[in-house]
RNA sequence: GGUUCCGUAGCUCAGCUGGAUAGAGCAACAGCCUUCUAAGCUGUGGGUCUUGGGUUCGAAUCCCAACGGGAUCACCA
């Protein structure tokens, strides 16, 4: 049980021995003290004051020496105002280290056979164009979220769900068609995804061109958008792909493969994966027998035009379109089957999808017309909603061509990984390959970490020049502090020092302390961070252990400490700080590099 | 206009289930490498927590209002 929670459950006690008050445990208001003050956990007694109707300083001093009297690990306890200050005995803090080596997976609750099944659907490219760096951001919030997940105790199952049809990929393969001149990737030597998302811009920049020259003819922007021979065209085209015609069929099929080669590419670059794919051509008629059933039950209406809606004013929400007058599917519509086809084929307890804040609205609107029609997880679905990612000069719009291509991105880190690392030239000795496994680490682990460590929720400023600073509160400070961990362990390996498995308690001091402290922490961040869906909470957490470390290794030496306790205390704090900070990127998806 | 999210140091952000003197990083300045990785460590300066009310022993945190910014309110996805 978590030490915060004992704690608690212990000044229950004493206020029923004390004031024969009962109060639940939950009630007591217990957190880890202030660095400025002297102990390590503090009870809030303010609260308390209506029970003992006695002074903040007596009624803690009473409540300090029932703990001392009762509480084994509770070695001092002292009243400051409102506040107890309880400091914990070494044996205990021993304890803690010793657990935490015990288990390699420290910090983690994996689940069990009867765990929730958590569904968690990220990534949702289109198939017109190659992924960005708003993508970048979805795919690990996405990805760090199925690992937090998984760790607090739940099955996970990670889902994509492709938007491989309707206007905009005609558009790639009509431009394809007109001016492509047979290319391929093969041929242009370029990433399928990247080759097909050129031709959607060339497709918009032709059009572009067109509209204004109907324009000059003295069409209104309408007419003009209407009138324009090329989207005429590919409007035909959407028609033609959705009647099955073979010849568009095959040629989207396809540009789709290329660009999926292309996706694949980048997706392990960034280190994601998926462990079910659904496409929307497979999923977009299964919505339209939903929703006519749901007609038919009466929870939707019919218009006087064939179209169908859903009424939610008595959700305070308005009305919601979900069949079109030619009786064609609309978003929510296919929202609604791929529920479906998932919900056959897994017993989700609770759906997750991580997609933009540009969609609140639609998925207040999926969840109650998911409810409406039976879905077990429809009311409490989540929409784990993130903000913009911004550049330093403005928003970022494809169509100003602003836009930071991931793979582009991707590359530039780990480049500036690599002239990083050369310029303090640590790496020598390594093997050319070797060292290129570091730099990618490296690079990844800036990019991953910069955008990690923010709420989510926040729009936020990509900064180009900042995220490859190494400096401060980044991932390769992170990295670096389990680089030095490892070092020291390698060193004292090659010295024939062996790592101890037990602490000596008598020889802590207030450094060891300091570090040990942290450590214990790692179980409570995880469980809040997978209350709260926060990869952040983790991060920042990070920072702070690394933060501990480095302190801690300029302050006390390890190796060349004289005494022998404090030495084997101080080499097996090294070891269990490289797990904690190990286990807490992994959550992150960040590798951590032996050497840097 | 309706709904919703955000507003904390010059910049980027933590803290928000109410608790002690509001914290980091960057930037600026001053120090520390014959010693386990200086991609580090130490110190200094920097704040009416957007504003105004309310709730109470106590508010950056909760409630109301205003101001400022983003998103959304499509027979697009």
């Amino acid at each position: 049980m978590k030490t915060e929670n004992r704690l608690q459950q212990a000044v229950a006690q004493a206020l029923k021995q004390l004031y024969g008050a009962d109060v639940p445990a939950d009630d007591i208001q217990v957190t880890v003290t202030r660095k400025d003050q002297k102990g390590d956990y503090t009870v809030v007694v303010f609260p308390l004051l209506k029970i003992s109707h006695k002074k903040p300083e007596e009624t803690g001093a009473d409540i300090g020496q029932y703990l001392i009297d009762n509480v084994p690990d509770v070695a001092q306890a002292e009243p400051v105002k409102g506040f107890l200050n309880l400091t914990l005995s070494n044996s205990f803090w021993a304890g803690v280290v010793e657990a935490a080596d015990a288990d390699d997976d420290f910090g983690y609750v994996r689940p069990s056979d009867d765990s929730p099944l958590v569904m968690i659907e990220y990534s949702s490219p289109n198939t017109n164009k190659p992924l960005h760096l708003g993508h970048v951001r979805n795919n690990l919030l996405g990805y760090s979220l199925s690992r937090i997940l998984s760790v607090c105790g739940n099955k996970v199952v990670k889902t994509n769900i492709v938007n491989d049809r309707g206007i905009h990929i005609c558009k790639s393969m009509l431009a394809w068609k007109r001016w492509g001149n047979n290319a391929t990737p093969e041929s242009l030597n370029q990433k399928g995804d990247h080759l097909v998302g050129d031709y959607y811009v060339k497709f918009d920049k032709e059009y572009k061109a067109q509209l204004v020259e109907l324009q000059q003819k003295g069409l209104s922007e309408e007419e003009a958008e209407e009138k324009s021979p090329l989207m005429q065209e590919a409007r035909e085209m959407l028609r033609k792909w959705e009647a099955e015609d073979p010849e568009v069929r095959d040629l989207w099929r396809k540009m789709n493969e290329w660009v999926y080669a292309g996706f694949d590419e980048t997706y392990k670059a960034l280190g994601v994966d998926f462990d079910k794919i659904y496409y929307e051509s497979d999923t977009y008629k299964i919505g339209k027998g939903l929703v006519l059933k749901g007609l038919e039950e009466g929870k939707f209406y019919r218009r006087d035009d064939g179209s169908v809606w859903a009424d939610l004013s008595a959700d305070g929400l308005d009305e919601k379109l979900l069949l079109r007058k030619d009786g064609t599917s609309v978003y929510m519509t296919q929202d609604i089957g791929t529920a479906r086809l998932r919900y056959d084929e897994f017993p989700i307890d609770k759906m997750v999808y991580v997609v933009g804040n540009e969609q609140n609205y639609h998925f207040q609107v999926l969840s109650i017309l998911l409810d409406r029609l039976g879905f077990k997880w429809g009311k409490s679905l989540v929409h784990f909603s993130y903000g913009m990612v911004e550049l330093p000069n403005g928003r970022m719009k494809s169509r100003e061509g602003t836009v930071v291509d991931a793979d582009d991105l991707i590359a530039s880190m780990i480049d500036t990984a690599r002239e990083m690392s050369q310029s303090v030239g640590k790496l020598e000795g390594l093997s050319q390959a070797e060292a290129a496994d570091v730099h990618r680490i490296l690079g990844l682990g800036a990019l991953k970490y910069f955008l990690l460590k923010v709420d989510p929720r926040k729009n936020m400023t990509f900064n180009p020049a900042e995220s490859i600073d190494f400096n401060g509160n980044t991932g390769p400070f992170v990295q670096y502090s389990y680089a030095r961990t490892q070092s020291v362990l390698r060193k004292a390996a090659e010295a024939g020092v062996s790592v101890p498995e037990h602490l000596a308690p008598e020889a802590l001091d207030t450094k060891e302390l300091e570090v040990i402290k942290q450590i214990e922490q790692l179980p409570v961040v995880i469980e809040q961070a997978g209350k709260e869906f926060s990869p952040a909470l983790i991060a920042n957490y990070a920072f702070e252990t690394a933060k501990a470390f480095n302190q801690f290794y300029h302050d006390c030496p390890i190796l060349r400490e004289e005494d022998p306790k404090k030495k084997a205390n101080r080499l097996l704090l090294c070891k269990v700080v490289a797990k904690v900070i190990k286990n807490a990127l992994w959550t992150l998806g960040i590798e951590v590099p032996a050497r840097m």
